[in-house]
DNA sequence: TGATATAATTAACATCGTTAAGTTACATTA
DNA sequence: TAATGTAACTTAACGATGTTAATTATATCA
C-alpha cells in the first residue's frame, strides 16, 4: 500500500514546486507581470497543469501568502523570548516588522495589500497566522500597560494604532522609493518612538 | 477663427468625458477590471480612439489619480486658514485625510498603492499636488515646533512619520474592514493623538 | 498482457492592451 | 459650389492573457 502514499508525496513535492517557482516570480516581477505560463515554463510542465493543483491564480498567490505571513511569525517569534524589558522588545518587533517588509517587500504588498484586493472579506479569521501575529502584538502591549511603563491605555486599540503606524511606514517605503525621505532608519525609527513615546505614563 | 476655439473645446471636453468615465468605473470595478473596451463602451465610442487622448492605460490611471489629489489638497485646504492652534489644526487635517480615504477608498488606493505599483519610479516630483499637500504638512509640524508645542524634532522626519501613521490607518481600515477593529472613530483618533502625545515637549 | 484510473498535455475560447491601416466628417481654398 | 487637405474616429488585427474541455500518455492493478 505504499504506492499511494509515494504518489501522495510525489504530488506535494510537485504542488511546492509550483509554489515556490511562482513564489520568486511574483518576488521579482511582480503578481500583475506574471502569466499561468511564466510559473509553467520555469518548472518545465504545461500551463494548465498548474489548474490540478490550485484552482486559480488568486489561490496560487494565497497559498504564496500564506508562507509569507510565517516567514514573518517566525522573525517575531525570536524576538519573543526576552520577556524582561516589554517597551524594548515592542520597539525591536517595529523594527523588525518594517524591515521584513522592506526585505520581501513584493510579498509584504501581496499579503497586506494585494490580496485583501482580490479577496474581498478576509479579515484574520480565527487561528490563522495573522491573527497570532495580531495577539503577539497585543501581549506586548498589555505588558508594558502591566508594568506601568505605559499609560492604562485600551490594549487592543493600542495594538492596532501601533500595526497601522508600521504598517503605513513600510508601505510608504515600498511603494514611493524615489521621495527624499529622511534617511530609512531615522524614519523607521522616528515612526516607532513617537508612537512609543506617546503611549508612556 | 473661432474654429480651432470650439474643436479645442470639443476636444477638452471628450477628454473629460472619458477620464470620468474611467474614474467611475476604475473606482466601482477596480483599475484591473476594467478594460478600455468598456471604458469606451461607456462612452459610446470606439476603444482605440482613447489612445488619441491618453497613452495608454496607466496614463489615462495617472490623470485620474492627479484628480483624486487635487481633491484631498482642497479638503486640507479649507483647514489651512487658521493658524491660531497648529497642533489642533494638525489634528483635524490627520483625520480629514483618513476620512477622505475611507470616504473615497477606491480613490485612495489607486492613488497611493496602485498607481505607484504601476508607474514605477514617481517620487512627488516637483510643483506636483503631491508635493503640495507634503509642504503643507511640513508648514504645520514646523508651526508647532516654533511655538515650542513640539520638542524641537526634525521637520521633514516628523512630517514623514505623520504621514505614515495617517496612511497606514487609513489602509489597514479600507482593506481589512472585516477584521475586529475598535470602533473606527476611536482608532483613528488613538493614531493621530498618540503620535502628536508623542511629539510633544 | 490488457483494463482501468490518474496525471499531464494539446487545442481552443473569450478577452485583454495596443498598433496600423482605413474611413468618415468637415473646414479651407480655388 | 466643388475639390482638396486634415483632423477625428473606426475597423481589423496582433500577440498575450486566464481558463475550460477534450485528448493523450503513464502507471497501477487484475
Amino acid at each position: 500500500m505504499g504506492v499511494k502514499e509515494r504518489r501522495a508525496r510525489e504530488k506535494e513535492q510537485l504542488r511546492r514546486q509550483i509554489l515556490s517557482a511562482a513564489r520568486e516570480l511574483f518576488v521579482n516581477e511582480g503578481y500583475e507581470n506574471v502569466s499561468m505560463r511564466k510559473i509553467a515554463d520555469k518548472i518545465e510542465y504545461s500551463p494548465t497543469m498548474i489548474y490540478l493543483y490550485f484552482k486559480d491564480k488568486a489561490d496560487l498567490l494565497d497559498s504564496v501568502c500564506k508562507e509569507s505571513l510565517l516567514n514573518l511569525l517566525n522573525t517575531l517569534e525570536l524576538l519573543k523570548r526576552d520577556k524582561s524589558n516589554p517597551v524594548e522588545n515592542l520597539i525591536k518587533s517595529g523594527k523588525a516588522y518594517v524591515e521584513f517588509g522592506l526585505k520581501y517587500p513584493q510579498d509584504y504588498k501581496l499579503t497586506f495589500v494585494i490580496r485583501p484586493q482580490f479577496q474581498k472579506g478576509l479579515g484574520l479569521q480565527e487561528g490563522s497566522v495573522g491573527e497570532k501575529v495580531f495577539s503577539y502584538l497585543c501581549a506586548m502591549v498589555s505588558e508594558c500597560v502591566r508594568q506601568k511603563t505605559f499609560r492604562a491605555v485600551d490594549v487592543e486599540t493600542t495594538a492596532q494604532a501601533l500595526w497601522s503606524a508600521v504598517h503605513g511606514v513600510t508601505l510608504l517605503l515600498i511603494d514611493f522609493p524615489d521621495f527624499p525621505w529622511a534617511a530609512k532608519d531615522k524614519l523607521i525609527d522616528a515612526v516607532i518612538n513617537t508612537m512609543i513615546e506617546g503611549l508612556k505614563a
